[in-house]
DNA sequence: ACAATGTTGTTCTATATGGAACAATAATTA
DNA sequence: TAATTATTGTTCCATATAGAACAACATTGT
């Protein structure tokens, strides 16, 4: 009996190293997330910043520049890059703001909604079959976890 | 009382998101897990894919750089990359393998644990601080939703 | 009113990253 | 045995990304 390639159990680690929670989430970031974010850009056409905006301003109507930064954690210069990208192909339109010259609101137009909702429906899908391995009760549980941790790492400085 | 720029609260978008439990996982990602390895980079020097190299060989004695990849899903071009500086700073060491002549085995050095065990300080004091949110049973049901969540990515094919 | 400080959005630049293709070797199948 | 297919590690290339610096404008404090 010869070794085979899938004798090595790859999982050992996740109990193996010294930080194993945070290192579970990492790989969950890794195996799913990062990977999700390459699916839209790939199906859709739109980069993580890109996205971002959609997301945003499908949720709030109006929205600066600096304001989704903030709600996504990314910096000032990829959602800048994003906005020009997003007016081009019509899925935002800019305001300026007459109180304030240096910003502008942003909002969110019809087609902007449309691809908003076709990326949604995609992410809807996958965040059920990830999450298909926890029972309802479980994924109850988690969820409350998980809230109180996003809600913890926002309050963190940036 | 004039409107503040603190007003928006940027939190409200972890419920109204249509996917809100993938969408916090993400928001960890990108708040905490990313943020990390750019730490890590900064403090140590080491990018992602040279730091997964070390964590690998701190816990196998004896890994190829495909089995690196494969326990970290990261692209073997990354791994390869990583593992020609990690042999000139002295943290690994590189042995053919008589048996397959295509692949090498890889080892850590005094100096590369020396180095690991630097970095997973510092990644155990973050991890206590991100988990201090939680209650000794939360963070136990969180570990054990975690797990199932990580064992069944790593059944996702790449 | 004026100087100092902060904020917004932008451009420039450097770099980490991943996909694709490739050569060398191994495994499999005819 | 010969031919096909798979695997490993690598190089090349295109791109997403973040940091730094900047100009324009706003705010604060004296």
């Amino acid at each position: 009996m010869v070794k085979k390639k899938g004798d090595l159990d790859y999982s050992n680690i996740f109990e193996a190293v010294e930080f194993p929670d945070a290192y579970k989430v990492s790989y969950l970031a890794n195996a799913i997330v990062f990977p999700t974010y390459e699916d839209v850009r790939k199906d859709f056409g739109l980069v993580r910043a890109e996205y971002h905006l959609l997301l945003c301003l499908a949720h709030y109507s109006e929205l600066t520049a600096q304001d989704v930064a903030r709600i996504t954690r990314r910096p000032r210069n990829s959602i800048s890059r994003a906005v020009h990208r997003m007016l081009d192909l019509g899925f935002l339109e800019r305001v300026p703001d007459p109180s304030d010259a240096r910003q502008a609101k942003l909002r969110i137009t019809k087609e902007g909604k449309i691809m908003h909702e076709k990326i949604s429906k995609y992410l809807v899908a996958r965040e059920a079959e990830i999450f298909s391995v926890l029972s309802e009760s479980e994924r109850t549980q988690f969820r409350d976890l998980i809230r109180k941790l996003a809600n913890f790492a926002s309050t963190l400085k940036r």
